[in-house]
DNA sequence: CTGAAAGCGCTTACAG
DNA sequence: CTGAAAGCGCTTACAG
């Protein structure tokens, strides 16, 4: 691909390159540069097709337009929903997105992370793998824009946008005991220590009625069919008659064992975070508590976008989304 | 963020900073460089962390180690996994990945593509939305690395990986009357003219046992609920006794207007295109075209890389995949 | 109103 | 065995 380039339209008008460029980047009335001066040039540059090499342009200014998203899966759909939604609101803004997946893997996360800064991108939208903030607190030390999105850390001043799992998790809990069950499960899945699982299992913990009836099986993230199977198999000969899922993932791995048997479950009562759309189509039914992606992917762009735009006024937010019952 | 450079470790050691790249990439052997010199190079480097600025590289030796993916929607489940086959096999092979969604907007597909050119990509890897291989053909003949997956177009001298669209519906529609469905009905969605979509709806056309029976309904891509709605509405007062979806959208949105009654299609039998994990839980059973979408997204980084690295030996491919048949 | 020059961080002939 | 210099394509003081 052969580019024009700022000198190419310079020289065939016999002009600098600093004029173009200041042309092209509208402040030619600013600089009282000549309005016909300014018409050649913008004519010039549609003739030969010019777009400006956003690399030498960022080694040069120290911005890129460009956002680095890492999250945990992004075949899992609420992350390909959240992306989704960063995607639309960053475009819209004139960013472009390098989009990478840690698997859960801290290890990858850590290296994508330098990646990414070394690819200079302007800043990071991540939802972070890591059981410590200090694997990110130099980011915050030396004023790296990130926003934290779905999992957060506890006092750590970076501006981070997620949902009130715990509430969320309670309103799942509520919703079980409103409809006659009378002793609820907790499937999790791991890593068990981020923080949107770990606050909806407070979130269970804190609403059950009675902390003896507290029961929680731990699904392995890259196993979860097995595990869910195990874990069903072990309810069977138990009296637990409500499920509450952490996840969709796990919601979706309950719907495919019961469907090959396991009669005796068939009437468990189900709720799950996440709101997918199989759920409209399961059977069993299950009931769910939506988060409001949409909004968080396009608010962290906007968070992300304010730091960049007004480092000094910026102020760090901690936004708080509600979920929503979804009764099936 | 404040990174080292190579003239930090230049100075710091009080040699010249192309010594240092030399070493830092391997050539110092090479180069005949001091062996105790190199040492103390890499050392220095580890020691401030340095981590190469990517599009100085970039802009000097004309490569970036950056793929652009370019594909109609990643929250739809089948690019959603395309996506995370082609991250994988980047990630191992060291590139990373801009990664955006066109939405079946021409507009926008043209606008990408360029700004992702602009960014300096070492190729591109594309679902086009396209009507037209007019649209691509600079790139072709500019020899710009690029790839087509899933979405191809006849008579381009362009790589491309996808799968055989025309015998997957085919085998689809045989299946359908192996089980003594009379009538198939072909519910196709926009836009027609990909590739893809289109040869699934020949493979409909070809298989049938009498061309009479030829009955398609076109589901807007967004707007396919209500699309759908009304096309089984139709069908209720007819005696089709098989759909073969063209994709999982279609599928599960069928899924859905059917779980809301709909009662008098229940002995319907349906085969989509795309295996997801919802059929298997879905009522009524709905039989599948896999797509081996791993490989299709891993080759896909292979043979782009291969056009890297070897412009001159790399002969250009047109890689077909065949489907499995998932019976239900 | 416009241009010449420096410099972002890197790599690669070229010279010794 | 190693260094000085040019240049990728851009923007921005500075000068006139």
């Amino acid at each position: 691909m052969k580019k024009a380039s700022l000198k190419d339209i310079a020289e065939s008008l016999g002009v600098s390159k600093a004029l173009v460029s200041l042309v092209l980047n509208g402040k030619g009335d600013e600089r009282g540069i000549n309005r016909q001066t300014q018409e050649k040039v913008k004519l010039k540059a549609k003739e030969l097709n010019y777009i400006p090499n956003q690399y030498a342009r960022g080694l040069r200014i120290g911005r890129t337009n460009t956002i680095g998203v890492i999250v945990p899966d992004i075949s899992n759909i609420f992350y390909g929903k959240l992306c989704k939604a960063i995607e639309q609101e960053a475009y819209l803004r004139g960013y472009n997105l390098i989009i990478s997946n840690t698997y859960e893997d801290a290890q990858k996360e850590k290296k994508l992370i330098s990646d990414l800064i070394n690819r200079n991108i302007d800043g990071l939208i991540l939802a972070s793998s890591f059981d410590d903030k200090n694997e990110i607190d130099n980011l915050r030390q030396n004023d790296f824009p990130l926003v934290l999105v779905d999992r957060t850390f506890e006092n750590f001043e970076v501006d981070s946008i997620s949902v009130s799992n715990r509430e969320g998790a309670a309103k799942a809990i509520e919703f079980l005991y409103s409809k006659g069950v009378k002793k609820p499960v907790c499937f999790t899945i791991s890593p068990v220590y981020v923080s949107s699982i770990s606050e909806r299992i407070q979130g269970y913990l804190g609403a059950l009625k009675d902390q003896q009836d507290a029961k929680l099986f731990q699904i392995p993230h890259n196993n979860i069919e097995e595990g869910v199977a195990n874990a069903l198999a072990e309810l069977k000969h138990q009296d637990y008659d409500g499920i509450f899922c952490v996840n969709n993932n796990i919601a979706k791995a309950i719907l495919r064992e019961l469907s090959v048997g396991q009669d005796s479950l068939q009437n468990i009562r189900i709720i799950s975070f996440d709101d997918i759309e199989v759920f409209d189509i399961a059977n069993p039914k299950i009931s769910s508590i939506s988060q409001p992606i949409e909004t968080m992917g396009k608010k962290a762009v906007t968070l992300l976008i304010d730091r960049f735009d007004n480092p000094e006024e910026h102020k760090i937010q901690h936004l708080v989304l509600e979920t929503v019952l979804i009764e099936r």
